[in-house]
DNA sequence: TTCGGGCCCCAAATCGTTTTGCTAGAGTAC
DNA sequence: GTACTCTAGCAAAACGATTTGGGGCCCGAA
């Protein structure tokens, strides 16, 4: 079959808001109007435009209306990769939230490094996102915007960063890890470890059980306080170790579920029964926590809540009805127990 | 702390080409030309524009030049949920894909509703997106794309569409689910079943697995066949009535990932022995197969494939090198077999 | 009759690029 | 000196909307 008739200049131009005012006998001007209605024009020539509109079959060109008005009405998200559950859940929370006003998500994946942070920092300032919601790891703080006199509102998730227009939503890590903590020591576990996120990161969450292990009174030997790197392999080398030491602990805490589900792993290997001989606690409340057996108890990282009310301090922002320094949210993470501990 | 001070006319409008060209004592076509290297320009004056470009911080607004050149170097991938873990895999293969060249990718979350996947087509044509690829479930056909002339080309995973510029990358939903039954009936078991998705969901998945049953000369009986709706919950409910049966199967092969998890909650409530009593497998292959316990036997769906050839198809459109009739490229989808089978 | 004031609508400038001719000048060849 | 070809740069017209300062027209009041 031939590609298509070789003269195909027939390709009708794309219709614009000139050609509906041609046809309704109008100015462009008065077209302009009666889609935005930021003037009031008579009842009878809105019918006209309307009809011309719907038999032309106009759409308006987004790009041409936001080169005039400066606004894409696009917000960007820029997450470390929107392949973990946390992230995608947190942008739908976002997307949500700024729907229904007429708002769309640009969404970019950094893999957590600072050049790429950098990088989609100005494509999508040059695309002229309307707002950034910046949930890259924790690192975002540590990102130069550059003096620029960026009027663009910024939010960061789970990290603050200095600059005027920039407001934080964070969860409140530290008081669900003592939650965890606490609920482990009133369960009568005698020895609580803790598998910790890597060196500089997720410090809250330890605080958070340490105050917990002080307020119940329980000595935490330093052995019983390890590492692991966030992944599943991670937990599970962490927990190895743990459980050859001479004293095995008899619960351990795990800062994130990833870590969690890799110490359920060598629990199954060793054979130990999962609360009775050892109690595991989570953090975040991935869907996998509920898949892992047997169930995870966890502390609940409200992702998609942070990314709504990401939404609403944006929404807030470029409506123009706040306008003052940065503001931060917390939110908090309650302690969900189920199978695990 | 009073918001600024009262009078800030100060704002620095936002430099523009002219103004680089001005201070370079060049025009603004000079400048767009060191810019683009459509043409050729002296390597003294563009020493002096790029000089000129960096003193001033120099950025170019991609509204404006996406209005001239109508391109918007941004791709649409409009998913039912980016929340479940397929597609966000899908969008980060697209993603990957297409970075290098410098396109980005806005998101749309349909919930598989046909009102949404409508207003969400539109709104990404009006923005002017240089590409789309839709994989919103099976409904995508049902769309009407409208009779405009879209000279953007689509992409459609998991389905067809009727339009010339529209490629297609289908997994090979059949061939995997046969390879799945194959599978059971070779190890021997006797009584195979299987969970189904809806009525008219799936049904190259189904046709996959009674092709194998003939195959292995299998006879399944009416009561083995049963239908879920995609979910754990779904998926409990149609094995628990399998297993309510005189005769329960012995083997259970499911139409998706999330059913076998589901399907096997009751094998645990019951105390059967996987895969020694009861075998059980899966389609997808998405993370959670690996946490379930024990890990899931299951087909893999090639979701990050899917979603990077579909970026190269755009691509291949996109810069010309392919402009003929749609194409359709079919992934394969190979067993992968664990602990639950 | 004139003036003031609503009511509708229009012309023209603007947003920040890219893309065409076009031209001035410099270098050859005859 | 003429004719021709390059080279390097410029002016101006798009692209498709929004915005703003007017300006007819009509009506009622002075």
């Amino acid at each position: 079959m031939l590609p298509d008739s070789p003269d195909e200049r027939s390709r009708p131009a794309r219709v614009t808001i000139a050609h509906v005012a041609s046809r309704a006998g109008v100015s462009p001007t008065t077209v302009s109007h009666v889609l935005s209605g930021k003037r009031v024009v008579s009842a009878s020539t809105r019918r006209t435009v309307m009809d011309a509109i719907s038999d032309l079959g106009y759409r308006p060109n987004y790009v041409a209306r936001g080169l005039r008005t400066r606004q894409s009405h696009m917000l960007a998200v820029v997450v470390p990769d929107i392949t973990n559950p946390f992230y995608a859940v947190l942008t739908r929370g976002l997307a949500d939230a700024v729907d229904a006003s007429g708002y769309g998500t640009y969404v970019c994946n950094t893999d957590g490094r600072h050049d790429r942070e950098r990088k989609f920092f100005e494509d999508v300032m040059d695309r002229g996102a309307d707002g950034i919601v910046f949930a890259s790891g924790e690192t975002a703080s540590e990102i130069t915007f550059g003096q620029a006199d960026y009027d663009t509102p910024i939010i960061c998730i789970g990290d603050h960063l200095e600059h005027p227009l920039c407001d934080a939503v964070i969860p409140d890590d530290e008081a669900g890890s003592q939650a965890a903590g606490a609920f482990l020591a009133k369960r009568g576990y005698r020895r609580i470890g803790m598998i910790q996120g890597p060196p500089k990161y997720g410090a809250e969450r330890t605080a958070g059980f340490r105050s917990a292990m002080r307020g119940a009174k329980r000595k935490v030997p330093a052995k019983l306080l390890v590492r692991g790197d966030w992944t599943r392999k991670g937990g599970y080398q962490a927990m190895k170790s743990l459980m050859a030491l001479p004293e095995p602990p008899d619960a351990v805490f795990c800062a994130n579920d990833l870590m969690a589900i890799g110490a359920l792993d060598v629990a199954h290997e060793l054979g130990l029964e999962v609360p009775a001989d050892l109690a595991i606690v989570g953090f975040d409340d991935v869907d996998a926590a509920t898949i892992a057996w047997p169930t995870l108890t966890t502390v609940r990282n409200p992702a998609y809540e942070a990314g709504s009310t990401a939404g609403d301090l944006l929404l807030g922002r470029m409506s123009g009805r706040y306008s003052g320094e940065g503001r931060t949210v917390v939110l908090p993470c309650p302690l969900v127990t189920r199978g695990s501990a």
